[in-house]
RNA sequence: GCCGAAGUGGCGGAAUAGGCAGACGCGCGCGACUCAAAAUCGCGUGAGGCAAACCCUCGUGCCGGUUCAAGUCCGGCCUUCGGCACCA
């Protein structure tokens, strides 16, 4: 092979590239011990859904993951890059009712097919590790975990209106409805009244906002995240019901408007409706609203210009300071799952209160004002001074808040209160191809979770899939019908099965571990390798798998089987790659596969463009003019070091070189270690390139191999395969993804001369060469010696002279 | 509407702690090599002014401010993209 290639004139790409991935396979050079000697360093990007190909995208994630791995590496850490598969899906089910492949060959088929593009990218995974959610062995684990939930009381079943994809046939969590639509499939969302299981998540929702203030993290995702949750501080608040012996409880974070509160709103599937209504005049009429209500789909009923509708009860309630009575109305625009189902109406001091109470003729009272007493217009929305508020009057907003929710708890019809948005995680999936939920229903002892050691409960094989009705696998009688663990009576499994962001939640765990036939991971390797130093992935997963992985991380710690809470030390979001400025789609017909991109510039070229174009969290537009420029910079690094050239002994160029060099090891350090600014750490070994190109046959020649050496060993992370090609022609034995990263001695940074600009009035009108240590004083003075600056001083005064050392001195003149 | 990010040459982008705006690359132009082309190598390339320059003016979305000095900081807008959207 190296004496094959000794000096063309262009390298032959597809001949080096496939040599070398060869060779890593065969030595494995990237694999990691267990528990290594050395400081951790935990590379991880978001494993793929094994659709069948890989897209550009996930070419971009996976080289720009691959890059810090291998800068680690080189840095002297042990460090683990793993790759798996998140496999379970609807895709391959779907793929199955239409073709009759059973999923699990299919997933099977896509995955060898992907983990060989990834090998052809040159990724510097440790597939020892290799995970695939979709396989017994893991899954037995996931449904481990899953007790483990259910034994901390943080699984749970309940019945209730949930999300209802009907293309899907199945139901969906609440992230997992984006505007109104399946976040997979687009169909509108409906509602259906389900049992279904749960995750309390709800219960970490404090410990997941805090959270966030540790962690490297854009702010970007962590405003969607706090936005997700959102919580929001107020009061619980009750009203008695006049003429029954119930309240009604509502939220507010607006106490201190109490006094303005006239009238109360139920949402239309408040349990107290019907209780209201029974025997009464307005029942058929309000009966009639309830039901035309619950059929609106969820996008109209909260969208912001639906019109708000509502309808009498005939109750009243009274209110809780001045116990005059009030009335209860029921209305589309309160939410039955937010808060407690039930808001007091404040026409003056809210916009939608107070459009209702224009429409329909309820009361308008001012409760407060602003605090400067400048008159203002209703609805006042703002915080400012109570008044008609009893004994509050005069006092300001923000201490009312808390004075009325006091006031309140004392005479017990209320109390402070923190709300949230975010709801308990529903988890059912009525699909086949997800981890069964390990529950055995029983008559006589109700669920009952199936024991750890008779894990994992194994999909049943003999199923079909007809897309229709149920989960598959209710039509798979002799898998359904069993023992119960408990009374060892028939009992009946759970035919749902678990979403599939469950199995996603852990398996950065199952890395540190893989292969482990006891337990999830093992607690001392997790400890050692946790958390992710950097997570590379997309922004789609902000609320989603970034969030539940957030708190399946913080059950285990809570557990006592993880010592970290938070998984993800640092997260790099990259953004799109698009081409012919959109996102690629079929649609559209602006695709591009991996496939020939990969085939007709080599991984090597491939992968320095996407470095190169733009900086990782950016939008990357794929260029066929770009990547024929990063193409032609490797093919002139290969001449660079391959060409024989003289040699000689200026002195002059050989400082010119050593600098440069000292400056590129630098910035190429911190552009891939902390910046994670791949860009500029190109362009950097560009510019030192060139700088070889234009010097080196000047410098001696062992001072050259030294200088080429840098090159080859800066650029390793980003051009791998080149890169080891040249390692071996500069004969060396071994990986150069193993050796050292360089270093530099610091006294080359260092300039004994530096040039410095003279400006007079900010503007440049002159440069300078100054020694590195002259003081200000000697600055200055050979500032206002300098020949191009003088004619500009003529006839004026010097007010002031800015001396900035090695930059520049700014002369301020007047007249 | 609220939250977040971003606006710099023909294009992608750089300027990391307020100090020479436009690094590096693409494209384009000119030259060398060549019978010729490709490849390669060299030079030039923000706009305008001038006979010309190494000179002058303008220039980082817009308006204003702070500063000796602003792409960078502050105030007010505009535009684009993303997230959320009746959450009481």
């Amino acid at each position: 092979m190296e004496d094959q290639v000794k000096a063309p004139e262009r390298y032959d790409v597809s001949a080096v590239e496939n040599y070398w991935r060869k060779r890593w396979e065969e030595t494995q050079i990237y694999r990691t011990e267990a528990l290594p000697n050395k400081p951790k360093y935990y590379a991880l990007e978001q494993f793929p859904y094994p659709s069948g190909h890989l897209h550009m995208g996930h070419v971009r994630v996976y080289t720009l993951g691959d890059v810090i791995a291998r800068y680690q590496r080189m840095t002297g850490h042990a460090v683990l890059h793993p790759m798996g598969w998140d496999a379970f899906g609807m895709p391959a089910e779907n793929a199955a009712i239409k073709s009759g492949i059973p999923p699990k060959v299919s997933t099977e088929a896509n995955i060898a097919y992907m983990k060989q593009q990834m090998q052809q990218m040159g990724l510097s995974f440790d597939w020892s590790r290799e995970v695939t959610t979709c396989s017994a062995d893991y899954y037995r684990f996931t449904q481990q975990l899953f007790l483990l939930f259910y034994e901390r009381n943080l699984a749970y079943q309940r019945a209730g209106a949930v999300n209802w994809c009907p293309s899907c046939e199945t139901v969906l969590a609440n992230e997992q409805v984006e505007d109104g639509l399946c976040w997979r499939c687009d169909s509108v969302v409906s509602k259906r009244d389900l049992t279904q299981w749960y995750l309390r998540i709800t219960d970490y929702a404090d410990r997941l906002l805090e959270g966030l203030q540790n962690i490297h993290w854009p702010e970007e995702i962590k405003a969607q995240q706090t936005y997700w949750i959102g919580r929001s501080e107020g009061a619980a608040v009750e009203f008695e019901l006049m003429g029954y012996d119930e309240r009604v409880r509502v939220f507010t974070t607006r106490p201190d408007t109490l006094y303005g509160a006239t009238y109360v709103v139920l949402a239309p599937e408040h349990p107290l409706v019907e209780k209201l209504i029974q025997g009464s005049r307005e029942e058929a009429e309000v009966r009639a609203f309830v039901e035309r209500e619950r059929r609106v789909s969820d996008i109209e009923r909260t969208s912001e210009t639906t019109e708000k509708r509502g309808i009498f009860t005939g109750a009243f309630a009274r209110h809780p300071l001045t116990e005059e009575p009030i009335p209860v109305w029921v209305a589309n625009y309160v939410l039955a799952d937010y808060g407690t189902g039930a808001v007091m109406g404040v026409p003056a001091h809210d916009q939608r209160d107070y459009l209702y109470a224009v429409k329909y003729q309820l009361p308008i009272r001012r409760v407060v004002e602003s605090s400067n007493g400048e008159p203002t217009e209703l609805p006042y929305t703002a915080s400012g001074v109570l008044v008609d508020s009893g004994p509050f009057s005069g006092m300001p907003s923000e201490e009312a808040k808390g004075a009325i929710a006091e006031h309140l708890k004392s005479i017990g019809l209320g109390e402070k209160r923190i709300s949230y948005r975010m709801r308990d995680w529903l988890i059912s999936r009525q699909r086949y191809w997800g981890a069964p939920i390990p529950i055995i229903h029983c008559p006589n002892c109700g669920p009952v979770p199936v024991p750890v050691d008779q894990l994992p409960v194994l999909l049943p094989d003999n199923v079909t899939f007809t897309g229709k009705g149920a989960s598959p696998l209710a039509g798979a009688k002799d898998w359904v019908e069993t023992t119960c663990p408990r009374c060892h009576g028939p009992g009946r499994r759970e035919t749902d099965t678990m979403d599939t962001f469950i199995d996603s939640s852990w398996y950065y765990l199952r890395y540190t571990s893989a292969g482990d036939d006891k337990e999830p991971f093992d607690r001392r390797l997790a400890d050692y390798w946790m958390p992710v130093d950097e997570y590379v992935g997309g922004k789609e997963h902000a609320v989603l798998h970034m969030l539940y992985s957030r708190f399946f991380t913080k059950v285990l710690h809570d557990a006592g089987w993880l010592s970290v809470d938070e998984p993800f030390q640092s997260l790099l979001v990259q953004g799109m790659v698009v081409y012919g400025g959109s996102k690629m789609s079929k649609s559209k017909g602006n695709t591009l596969s991996p496939e020939t991109i990969l085939a007709e510039w080599g991984a090597d070229a491939t992968r320095l463009f996407m470095l190169f174009a733009a900086p990782p969290e950016k939008d990357f537009e794929w260029s066929q003019q770009g990547v024929e420029g990063t193409y032609r910079f490797l093919q002139r690094v290969f001449r660079l070091v391959t060409r024989p050239r003289t040699s000689g002994t200026d002195e002059a160029a050989l400082e010119t070189l050593k600098r440069i060099e000292a400056r590129t090891i630098k910035k190429v350090g911190e552009d891939l270690g902390v910046r994670r600014a791949f860009n500029t750490a190109v362009s950097a070994l560009m510019e030192y390139t060139n700088a070889l190109y234009q010097h080196l046959s000047a410098v001696p020649a062992h001072e050259q191999a030294t200088l080429l050496e840098t090159l080859v060993l800066l650029l390793a992370p980003m051009a791998p395969h080149l890169t080891e090609e040249l390692w071996h022609q500069l004969s060396h034995e071994t990986s150069v993804h193993l050796a050292n990263w360089p270093t530099y001695d610091p006294a080359w940074l260092e300039e004994s001369q530096v040039e410095i600009v003279v400006q007079v009035n900010g503007k440049v009108r002159g440069r300078l060469i100054v020694g590195a240590d002259w003081s200000e004083e000697a600055i200055r003075e050979a500032a206002l010696a300098e020949d191009s600056v003088v004619s500009y001083l003529e006839g004026r005064t010097i007010k002031k002279v800015v001396v900035v050392p090695s930059r520049l001195v700014n002369l301020v003149v007047a007249g």
